[in-house]
DNA sequence: ATGAAAGCGCTAACAA
DNA sequence: TTGTTAGCGCTTTCAT
């Protein structure tokens, strides 16, 4: 058995026409008559034959590969984002290309680099904090971009996020609501947009309420920081709920509270996250948290992501995408709530 | 700002040489005089030069794109494979393109075309259990493919999973040590090996000592059928332990025990899992479960995978990798033991 | 060691 | 609508 690969000029003459007409039937909107192209199908099936989509991409500069930068795949939020948007992608002909970016401050350059080499026809990047420097390169060589669940100030470039701010505020009053009066947070990484806002909206809130939290702690959105952190509060100045920056950290916050320090939740403190991973339901955790819709999140992804490749000159744009605080049991609820 | 790309003829001009030479310049173990290739580099640089890894790809018939098909991302043991095995993959120049398999039996036809489409070196599967039609049509096409956590009995695949027949005798000789008496197994799928080879090994382990499961039920690695198997269990005939096939249902079945039915855990009722991924660990659920290392997995899958793409002849081979079982709280543990 | 020429598999002008 | 002719950007014999 050969491992001779077919061509459209073995097709071509097969079917007993041209190349060009092998192609223009394998390709969207092109002209043949219904004639050829049963002929050229026929053909086609019988000897296997498949376009060879590199070389294709050669030729349109169209490569249907979309490169995705990810950091960190140990908070579930990411995974599922793959998942999700992996397969919305597939069904319109598209491909990921996976890049790994070492959490911190990893040679940035040579991915970005490998990323233009591959001339991927747009990027997604998610979770991926440093990406200025990414994000105006591929910008410069005329690649879309949208940046997944983070947000870049005036940068120009498109963005999807949920409503983070919004989120914050209703935490703080749904915190406020429920009578506590000693309210900390330990926040998501300062350095990324949906820390920042989440705890800007969270503060804002309790500003409008004239109070403050009592502490602001940055968890990094990491699991020790944010056993270090939650520790370091107690020591001090116990609170009576904590606002934690994304599940994965509560996570971490409610196993040290309950194992390490015998703290009972909700009965002595509070605990709210955020972006209602499928774990917050788990009845372990029963977590309150902010839910980041996933699916609308991915489909204005790749909306914006598809848009910005048929239309280059497209206006960037920021998506912000409202969530529902999913009420559990981890926190105390108000009265009378519905 | 014109968005023209450099070719090697850019370079080559500028360098005062042909295309060739800087072909050379860029190609492993070409050969150049040290004074072209300083010259070459020099151009290259000054114009921001890269050779285009399509245009490569086409006429060396390398891609150095390695397919990975992958169905669930929710069980956190595939993500991090994911995470190591890009990672890992990049080191070397390789980087992954992503299929998502639909959960059941999906249009394998259509994804193996797309692989086979996308002239990927190589392939893993993660996670697939249907991969017969696939692996076969591939090595067929001469891709090479590893399994990764699966095996095939005598298909002449390459595969690398843990030492899973071991793996479950290990657990059947710990909770009979520990002194229990009924033991339930609620086993991995059925249509996987891994699912199969722990239930067998548990399985011998307990005949060799002279009893038996009191039940072996089918999780199918999914949350909702193993709620539904532990639920069955603790009508009918309620066990002193269970063997769960994996983490990611072992999960459940504590909650749906705990919380569910007031059943303590180990006091009642000694739970064992399968993987060892990071959230057995955490205090909420202190899962004893057997290992599954997944670097040295990762590691045996790339090594298998490149050698047998620099030698397509090589004979494939499976790999069986030994995990320790991890003892923590969730069960019952033997008297007298280290 | 180097350049000229040929070609990987395909699509896009251009005529016809 | 169809075929012919050029390439896309690169590597690779084959001479030199």
């Amino acid at each position: 058995m050969t491992k001779t690969r077919i061509t459209s000029a073995d097709v071509a003459a097969r079917a007993g026409v041209s190349r060009s007409a092998v192609s223009r039937v394998f390709t969207e909107g092109a002209s043949a008559s219904p004639k050829t192209a049963q002929k050229v199908r026929r053909a086609a099936k019988e000897l296997g034959y498949r376009p060879n989509p590199l070389a294709r991409a050669m030729i349109t500069g169209k490569s249907r590969i979309i490169g995705l930068l990810v950091a960190y795949l140990d908070n579930q939020f990411y995974p599922l984002a793959l998942e999700r948007l992996s397969t919305a992608l597939e069904a319109q002909g598209y491909h990921i290309l996976v890049f790994m970016v070492g959490n911190r401050g990893t040679d940035l350059d040579r991915v970005t680099q490998q990323l233009l080499d591959y001339r991927v026809d747009g990027i997604v990047t998610a979770s991926v904090d440093m990406s200025n420097a990414v994000t105006q390169a591929c910008q410069a060589a005329g690649i879309p971009v949208v940046m997944f669940n983070r947000a870049q100030d005036g940068a120009g470039i498109s963005a999807v996020t949920s409503a983070n701010v919004a989120g914050g505020r209703q935490v703080a009053e749904f915190l406020l609501a429920g009578g506590h009066t000693r309210i900390a947070h330990i926040a998501g990484w300062q350095g990324a947009s949906t820390g920042r806002d989440r705890a800007r909206g969270f503060t804002e809130a309790l500003a409008d309420a004239d109070t403050a939290p009592t502490r602001v702690l940055d968890g990094m959105y990491d699991r020790t920081a944010a056993i270090d952190a939650t520790r370091n509060l107690m020591e001090r100045d116990p609170p009576d709920a904590i606002f934690v920056g994304n599940d994965h950290m509560a996570f971490a916050v409610m196993d040290t509270l309950r194992h390490d320090l015998g703290v009972s939740i909700p009965g002595d403190i509070s605990i709210v996250g955020y972006d209602d991973v499928p774990l917050a339901a788990w009845p372990s955790y029963d977590l309150t948290t902010v839910r980041q819709p996933l699916n609308r999140m991915i489909e204005a992804t790749i909306d914006t992501l598809l848009a910005q490749i048929e239309s280059p000159n497209r206006p960037t744009q920021s998506i912000e995408i409202d969530g529902p605080l999913m009420v559990r049991t981890s926190a105390r609820i108000p009265e009378g709530t519905s």
